[in-house]
DNA sequence: CTGTGTTCCTGTTCGC
DNA sequence: TGCGAACAGGAACACA
């Protein structure tokens, strides 16, 4: 599920319990997710206050008092929850959980514990040293944050000048825009009625301008994330909230649209769309 | 440098 | 019901 707007609601909802918190302890079930944790992953995190817990693209970054940043992503399955820490902390607690897929528990001054879930575990953790997070590689080739001012039709245009890939390969390249994932794409992509094979080189003018279509899709990026991070945030879930994703042969949503949504495949990944609208 | 394909891992769903 | 195949929301890496 962990797309920007997943992952931003995993943000606010864990906030409560972790900022201006001290990690008392950390329980630390296995050595790796999909990297190895770093090296003394446990000691530099323990006593240590959460300044302030953010969020860039899709990976989330704990502040903390060290100047140390925890840099956690979430990857495929990653997910997190807050649960009041009955177990006291510590050699020979009784963990506080008995999933085989909690791998890390962080036990806060809050009197909750915050556990990281991860079935496929393609998540990853590491610490970041202070003033290197910037260079680091995660990071530094990450596209504008589609929410910010930074990004509008005229990076996206930019970003996709002279691209020969597709439209929906360029939205999932993170240095294109940072944060947009195969629902997301194919979402944006859909309300700005376009279609995902064409070259990605449309949107922009030969000298980089962007054309109208850019201004759509910027747009519709924006709106798309805004949605769903609304909606996430009041916990008003309905049985699919996609507009086209996972949404095979059902009818085209948009008003006086008779298409019906197909499913095709783009560098190995589903991408749905209107063959009717979206052109 | 650019674009494409593979790979990491486990759980769920689908067709026979 | 059982079983294998296909597929799943990400991103680093190898290669042409």
């Amino acid at each position: 599920m962990p797309e920007l707007p997943e992952v931003e609601s995993v943000r606010r909802r864990i906030s409560p319990a972790m900022v201006r918190a001290r990690i008392k302890a950390v329980d630390l079930r296995r050595p790796d997710l999909r990297r190895p944790f770093p090296r003394h992953f446990v000691k530099r995190l323990t006593g240590e206050t959460i300044v302030a817990l953010t969020r860039r693209a899709k990976y989330l970054l704990a502040s903390l008092s060290s100047g140390e940043t925890l840099l956690m992503h979430l990857g495929m399955s990653g997910w997190f929850r807050v649960v009041r820490d009955r177990a006291t902390a510590g050699v020979g607690a009784r963990p506080a959980t008995i999933d085989p897929h909690d791998h890390v528990v962080f036990h806060m001054s809050s009197g909750k514990a915050v556990v990281f879930n991860d079935p496929r575990r393609f998540g990853v953790m590491d610490l970041v040293p202070a003033g290197a997070l910037q260079e680091h590689p995660s990071l530094s080739r990450l596209g504008p944050e589609p929410l910010s001012d930074d990004f509008d039709a005229a990076a996206l245009a930019q970003a996709c000048r002279g691209k020969k890939t597709s439209l929906k390969a360029a939205l999932l390249d993170q240095r294109v825009v940072a944060g947009l994932g195969n629902i997301y794409a194919s979402e944006a992509l859909h309300v700005a009625g376009l279609s995902p094979g064409r070259p990605a080189s449309i949107l922009a003018t030969p000298a980089g301008a962007p054309r109208e279509a850019a201004y759509r899709l910027a747009a519709a990026i924006k709106h798309v994330l805004e949605n769903a991070i609304s909606r996430r945030s009041e916990d008003n879930y309905r049985a699919s909230p996609f507009l086209v994703y996972d949404r095979l042969d059902e009818p085209c949503l948009k008003k006086r649209c008779s298409g019906s949504i197909r499913r095709r495949t783009q560098g190995g990944r589903s991408t749905f769309y209107c063959p009717v609208c979206q052109q």
